[in-house]
RNA sequence: GCGGAAUUGGUGAAGUGGUUAACACGCUGGAUUGUGGCUCCAGUAUGCGUGGGUUCGAUCCCCACAUUUCGCCCCA
């Protein structure tokens, strides 16, 4: 047999339309944010993603999906949206003519070789969205607004917003020179991990879980510490916007992210303290970096597949209509036909019909209509059917009317 | 890349080194000559993740691999 591939996995029923519920909600928040849908290409030329993303993260090093076309080019299942989305922005030329923000969400399978857990696939989605042309703590807020609405939209209440500022460029390199002098004499009391950590990326010693409670973290340098001034009155406007917005939020100097393009405000969202749903920030130099004019930009991804876990872990509800309207039983063949034409007609006028298409007794076309939960059942009657008449049963109070034929749509129409 | 746990039918699962692999749900048919959901009866795994090995014989013991799952690393 072959099987789906690890960490793959297919969508259908209940969760389908969990997913449909969920991804209503966010396209109509993000439109009231006048965020436009975009969609990009799974595949993208390999470069993109190892300039963008940063040539030395572990998701560039050993989790991208890299290969070779049949053409010899170089190229990458794209790994997160950001970049790709960069790479629409300039090929499209946007930065020349920036009178509006440009403002785009999106919702796409992402692809990352990982050893798979809860909340981890290879293939999974992130639904994101990106600001291009503002470079104001205003628009920080309205990012960060519109990730916490979408959490609270979907049931999660308990989620906080964790925000930092790891500065401009100069600031983000002070404090890493800084960060890294003061943990020199004092490596060796570290774990493993953060041992290696001091060489490919100190900023994550920080959250590291072993030594969380560690004095030489805690007593560790701030980010905060050496924001510049221009960096500093950004972060203070940020909070104060945020607190007059009512966002629940709380600033931790801990939150470094992962990604080389970080610079200014980042964020993420936890759940319970400690369990991440998404993050996002600021990078403004990343549109150069990927070759076009200098562009603040802003945005935020979420883990949708996390997000969707934590929603049934906190058994928030989600509405599905599973039911139907009718069920047409039938057994003889020009009950069946009939039912065939009935349904038809029934179907293009917005109802929800279903007939036996397996030709099975009535016994067993009566227990589809309690699994299909069918609101209405009509049992087809050659003899009713002379008459142009037909019993339609109410399934849930048992009564029966019998009914024209013509008149059907317009009862079902009165009784949906 | 590292570590733990698991893998029996459509589903949930019991089980033993040796004839036909429990039980339950589900499904199909019948009792009820075309109105069900209750009840009763019958049927429903050439088969115990894959490949090797030990053995007279393995689903049950050993090894390897795969997959699932939970962690670590990393990230969302």
């Amino acid at each position: 047999m072959i099987t789906k591939q690890k960490g793959t996995y297919d969508i259908f029923g209940e969760e389908a339309k969990k997913r449909a519920y969920v991804d209503e909600i966010l396209s109509t928040l993000c439109a009231k944010y006048n965020y436009g849908y975009i969609e990009t290409p799974v595949f993208e030329a390999s470069e993109l993603f190892h300039r963008g993303v940063g040539e030395a993260t572990d998701m560039v090093q050993k989790e991208t999906y890299d290969f070779k076309d049949r053409g010899d080019r170089n190229l990458t299942l794209r790994p997160e949206g950001t970049a790709s989305v960069v790479r629409w922005f300039l090929e499209n030329k946007f930065y020349g003519n920036l009178t509006d923000p440009i403002k785009v969400f999106y919702n796409m399978k992402m692809y990352r070789y990982e050893r798979p857990q809860s909340g981890r696939n290879r293939e999974f989605t992130q639904w994101g969205f990106e600001c291009f042309g503002c470079d104001d703590a205003r628009s920080d807020a309205e990012v960060i607004s519109l990730a916490y609405n979408a959490y609270r939209l979907l049931g999660l209440d308990d989620i906080t917003i964790k925000i930092n500022s790891l500065g401009d460029k100069e600031s983000r390199e002070n404090y890493r020179n800084a960060l890294v002098d003061y943990l020199k004499p004092h490596i060796s009391e570290l774990c493993e991990d953060c041992q290696e950590r001091f060489q490919k990326n100190p900023l994550r010693i920080l959250d590291c879980k072993v030594d969380s409670e560690s004095d030489i973290i805690k007593n560790a340098p701030k980010t905060l510490d050496f924001l510049n001034e221009e960096s500093k009155e950004r972060f203070d406007h940020l909070c104060e916007l945020l607190d007059l917005m009512e966002i629940n939020y709380e600033v931790d100097c801990k939150i470094v992210r992962g990604l080389d393009y970080y610079n200014h405000m980042v964020f993420e969202v936890v759940l319970d303290d400690s369990y991440a749903l998404g993050g996002g920030g600021r990078y403004n130099g990343l549109v150069e970096t990927l070759g076009g004019p200098s562009t603040p930009a802003v945005g935020f991804a979420m883990g949708y597949d996390r997000t969707l876990l934590a929603m049934q872990e906190k058994n928030v509800r989600i509405p599905i209509d599973d039911s139907i309207d009718l069920y047409l039983l039938s057994v003889s063949d020009t009950e069946k036909d009939t039912a065939a034409y009935l349904a038809q007609e029934l179907r293009l006028n917005g109802f929800v019909v279903e007939t036996d298409l397996l030709n099975r007794s009535l016994k067993s076309q009566f227990k589809s209509v309690d699994r299909y939960k069918a609101k209405f059942l009509i049992v087809l009657n050659d003899d009713d059917l002379a008459k142009n008449e037909v019993v339609l049963k109410d399934n849930k109070t048992k009564e029966e009317e019998r009914i024209k034929m013509n008149d059907l749509v317009d009862y079902l129409d009165m009784h949906l």
